[in-house]
DNA sequence: ACAAACTCTGTTTTT
DNA sequence: CAGAGTTTGT
């Protein structure tokens, strides 16, 4: 019989079990899906099962259509009806046939994880949240909330269940109790979300297997009439299943209990999304006398690789399934000689290593192999960076498969500008780019002047297009004489091409704008790509580029369909909106992927290239802290309590990582190349990974002493020391402001002081400032011994409140009453200590050296006797106060502050922070040293501003928090 | 030898 | 900002 040609004892075992559970165990590279597939086939061919009553059910839609095609060159006619489906899309199947049973509207809507924060945040308000929805930023937690969320229907937590789990928690004091609160929280929210969502018609992807489960629990019947239908079912990839998965699978095969389930649990990678590899264990409990076959003959590698792969993954037990299973996993190759062991080369720095990996590869193409025989597989997307360059250098063609990036190409790019001009005509950068792009092709010189002239007349390139020629009609003011006399906006006329395009720009963008007010976005979109000719250009040319180009302006279009019946008006200003929220909420779709026929060099992350093989694999950055990585916890944790899966022993992150390498180690066929460097740029050398020693057996070595040498030689040849401009005579006069920006970035502070104005005001500050005018009126009354009530506090208060960049008219509301709850506080607070301050608001002016002026106000300062107190108001929420005392001596504010009273008046001040918002007071005295610390960081942030150096200083939280982060081009 | 203080760094991905 | 890891100080 020609299904089981070819095959080794041990998969004809496999595939011609009949009746009853079946555990097939298929290390890596033992030809797992084969066996699965002929198993389909055979069961069929022998009359066990017709199609139709298969159910074999994977992760990816990529594993699912690929067991498809296999399975359909089995069997008789060329093509199957079995259901070979991801368990999503199964799940998905029986809801729309049942919907109605649970209640749900029959065309629900599935929400991806971006649209599901976006539903989370515009009903922020209608959560019972208090806690994880901080006012001043309250979406901080959203993105953890879904992936909680998420997290618990994984798990197959139920809302209420939840509940319960909180209200059988102790009544407890301090941080027990507020544990509890916490947690009760979460639960509330939980059951509301789901709520609200079921009631908009939508559901979520946890919903596609949980609700299921509930339906089968719920109406027997049902259960038994699918039951009857599949008779037998089939898992893949089964050490990557999830609880809840499990549950269903289990409900399903309940009588017949034909179930094979494929599984490798030294391959699971996926316990961050779920997977629990505790499923292969309960498989055991769950399905007593079932069949096991280990299948361990490896197709792909050679022994020497599949060797150092096996001495790895045993410092994984005793976890593993070989261990507590008794069973022999070690793989032995097919070929019979030994083949090349595994290297290990160790550079000095990262470009070494990276240019080391491309020379390897351009010298062994040189030898005949070819591009595509070659994979350099990395642990995070971010470390392809070099190689991707190195590569590029030497000319090799080569392929990054990062998942994301398509809103950055190009073509997608021009794609967002024109809808954002058409939703903002005064949106000058994206007006810039639309003019410079190839469908407009503005004169970059003109187009220059142009925005020159835009920002000199401080308006928008859009007014500067239709300014170009006319008179200014009305309001006849200097500026529009300095029009009728061109010259004096352009010290020379713009080419008649840039003024022809420029008209061609206003008036075919009025044109698409009066449209767009009656047509849906897309379609409008459609007409701009198709009338301008963009499309037809790159269609003209053949080129593999030019078809992924359209690709990608195919996927934009695809992202604009799937968004239109989220929208309320579907035009263009709504979707606009919605995109920018998509974006914010993480949503990063994959550019157009490639052809595997085509001949590059793969770059990958090994999760990417889980199931795949190459000829000569390169594993690259291999040293502590990259590989394995620093675990990072979920930052809303599921109480253990609550999950039902049995949680593993030992360091789990640790061994999760050690799976991950040994992943990586069996995708190579002939090489195995490990890299590391010694210098990442970062300060300290890296150690190797402890992988590599696990792998190759090398054992540990004395440690690396640091060479300062080395890293300082890399920091001169990375970043060229700049030349220092002559300084400046006279004197700088600095705020405390400026000093700070500086010092978070100093492309910040230049920015804040070319485009003030510009940004919005972020909500926290018009809190801020709203408070901080309302006590200082207190103070002022109190110092002046005037009588002063509640009442005029709150109206002050009131009186300096800017509606201005709340996320929603609730969240305006609700910090406005925080904010008079904190005030009410304060004054009951301040009124029953009857202090008056020695001074409010008090402006000062201090010279630091013979060239620096210091300016600045404190807030308040209490003078007892030789106690001085320095005070400033704080609006931040706060809640410990050991971290209020941490605040008070990292807060560079108040040091400049103590430096200068100890300049004017010869005493160190004590320092205090008052958070109004708990009333938690930090404080913290500084001694000389500090205060000499000080002086050097002012006259460090003076010398820097005055040599104007400007440069960016990208770095992960100053940019997050950073308002200027999306114009600016240094930004992380 | 041990604790406190300081320094460094920043993940993976599917439905 | 948080957590781990490293260095410094007692």
């Amino acid at each position: 019989m020609d299904i089981l040609e070819g095959l080794t004892e041990e998969q004809a075992e496999a595939v011609c079990h009949k009746e009853g559970p079946l555990l097939i165990i298929a290390g890596a590279g033992t030809g797992k899906t084969s066996v699965i597939t002929r198993r389909i086939a055979w069961l069929i061919a022998e009359k066990l099962a017709r199609p139709e009553e298969i159910l074999a059910v994977t992760f990816t839609e990529k594993a699912a259509s690929e067991m498809e095609e296999r399975v359909d060159v089995l069997v008789p006619y060329g093509f199957t009806n079995c259901a070979i489906s991801t368990f999503h899309a199964f799940g998905d199947r029986i809801l729309r046939d049942n919907a109605l049973e649970l209640g749900l509207i029959p065309d629900f809507r599935v929400l991806s994880k971006p649209e599901q924060i976006i539903f989370l945040r515009e009903n922020l308000f209608k959560l019972p949240l208090q806690r994880y929805r901080p006012l001043g930023n309250p979406t901080r937690y959203l993105q953890a909330l879904a992936t909680f969320i998420s997290r618990c229907k994984d798990e197959e937590i139920a809302p209420d269940e939840y509940i319960a789990f909180v209200q059988a928690l102790p009544e407890a004091e301090d941080e027990k109790r507020q544990y509890k609160e916490k947690q009760r929280e979460l639960a509330l929210s939980f059951k509301v979300y789901d709520e609200i969502m079921k009631e908009a018609g939508f559901i979520d992807y946890g919903d596609q297997i949980i609700l299921v489960l509930k339906l089968f629990r719920e109406h027997p019947d049902l259960l038994k009439a699918y039951q009857e239908r599949f008779r037998y079912i089939l898992i893949d990839e089964f050490q990557d299943t999830n609880f809840s998965q499990f549950q269903l699978i289990k409900l399903l095969v309940a009588n017949r209990q034909n179930l094979t389930v494929v599984a490798d649990d030294d391959q699971s990678i996926f316990k961050f999304r779920g997977a629990s590899i505790s499923n292969i264990l309960s498989f055991q409990n769950s399905f007593l006398g079932h069949k096991k076959v280990v299948l361990t003959k490896n197709f792909r590698s050679n022994q020497a690789i599949l060797d150092s792969a096996y001495r790895l993954i045993q410092y994984n037990n005793p976890d593993r399934l070989e261990y507590y299973a008794g069973v022999n996993k070690r793989l032995i190759s097919s070929s019979q000689n030994l083949g090349k062991p595994p290297t290990f080369i160790l550079y000095n720095g990262v470009h070494l290593e990276a240019d080391g990996v491309a020379n390897l590869i351009a010298q062994k193409i040189a030898e005949g192999a070819s591009p595509k025989d070659f994979a350099i597989l990395v642990r995070s997307n971010s470390a392809a960076d070099p190689f991707i360059r190195s590569l590029n250098m030497l000319g090799i063609p080569s392929y990054f498969s990062g998942s994301s990036g398509l809103y950055s190409q190009e073509d997608v790019k021009l794609l967002v500008s024109f809808l954002r001009v058409l939703n903002d005509p005064d949106d000058t950068l994206s007006l810039y780019y639309l003019a410079s792009s190839p469908i407009y092709q503005m004169e970059g010189f003109d187009l220059a002047r142009c925005m020159a002239a835009s920002s000199h007349k401080n308006r928008s390139l859009w007014w500067v297009f239709n300014h170009l020629e006319e008179d200014v009609p009305d309001g006849a003011t200097i500026e529009t004489k300095n029009l009728e006399k061109k010259a004096s906006i352009f010290s020379e006329e713009l080419l008649e091409e840039t003024k022809k395009i420029a008209e061609r720009i206003v008036s075919e963008i009025r044109g698409y704008i009066e449209l767009s007010g009656s047509k849906p976005g897309g379609e409008v979109l459609y007409k701009f790509v198709t009338d301008s000719g963009y499309i037809s250009q790159l269609l003209s040319t053949e080129s593999t580029l030019n078809e992924k180009r359209i690709e990608n302006i195919t996927r934009f279009f695809e992202i604009i369909k799937r968004s239109e019946p989220l929208l309320r008006y579907n035009r263009i200003p709504e979707f606009v909106k919605h995109l920018d929220l998509l974006i914010e909420a993480g949503d990063d779709p994959a550019t157009a992927g490639i052809d595997p026929n085509e001949d590059l060099v793969h770059i990958l992350t090994i999760h990417k290239a889980k199931g795949l093989e190459f000829k000569i694999v390169c594993l690259v950055g291999l040293v502590e802290k990259r590989f394995p990585s620093v675990n990072r916890q979920e930052s809303l944790e599921i109480p253990s309590s609550l999950i039902k899966d049995t949680l593993p022993s030992g360091d789990f992150h640790l061994q999760e990582e050690r799976r991950l390498f040994y992943v990586g180690l069996t995708r190579a066929k002939n090489e195995l190349y490990l890299t590391a460097a010694k210098d990442y740029g970062g300060k300290a050398l890296r150690k190797r990974s402890r992988f590599v020693l696990e792998a190759l057996d090398i054992p540990k070595e004395e440690k690396i002493k640091k060479t300062p040498f080395l890293s300082q030689l890399a920091y001169f040849s990375e970043r060229p020391q700049q030349e220092i401009p002559e300084e400046k005579e006279g004197i700088i006069t600095l705020s405390y402001y400026q000093i700070d920006d500086y010092f978070t970035c100093p492309l910040k502070y230049r920015y804040v002081h070319i485009l003030k104005g510009l940004i919005q005001r972020h909500h926290t500050v018009v809190y801020g400032s709203a408070l901080h005018s309302a006590v200082s009126f207190y103070f002022m009354r109190k110092k002046e011994a005037m009588p002063v009530s509640l009442d005029e506090v709150i109206k002050v208060f009131e009186g300096s409140w800017l509606s201005e960049g709340f996320i929603s008219r609730e969240h305006e509301e609700m910090r406005m009453a925080s904010g008079k709850k904190a005030i009410c506080r304060f004054f009951e607070d301040e009124e029953k200590k009857g202090r008056i301050p020695t001074y409010i608001e008090q402006s000062f002016k201090v010279m630091v050296g013979q060239d620096i002026k210091l300016i600045g106000r404190f807030d308040r300062v209490d003078i007892d006797g030789d106690e001085v107190t320095i005070i400033d108001f704080k609006s931040s929420e706060l809640t410990e106060k050991d971290k209020a005392d941490k605040r008070c001596q990292e807060n560079l504010q108040l040091a400049i502050y103590a430096f200068c009273w100890h300049k004017m008046h010869g005493k160190i001040p004590t320092l205090q922070l008052h958070f109004l918002e708990s009333g938690l007071v930090g404080s913290f005295t500084p001694t000389p040293s500090f205060l000499e610390k000080t002086e050097e960081r002012i006259r460090l942030a003076a010398d820097g501003i005055r040599r104007k150096d400007f440069s960016a200083k990208p770095d992960y939280n100053s940019c997050f928090y950073c308002a200027y982060r999306p114009i600016c081009l240094d930004s992380e």
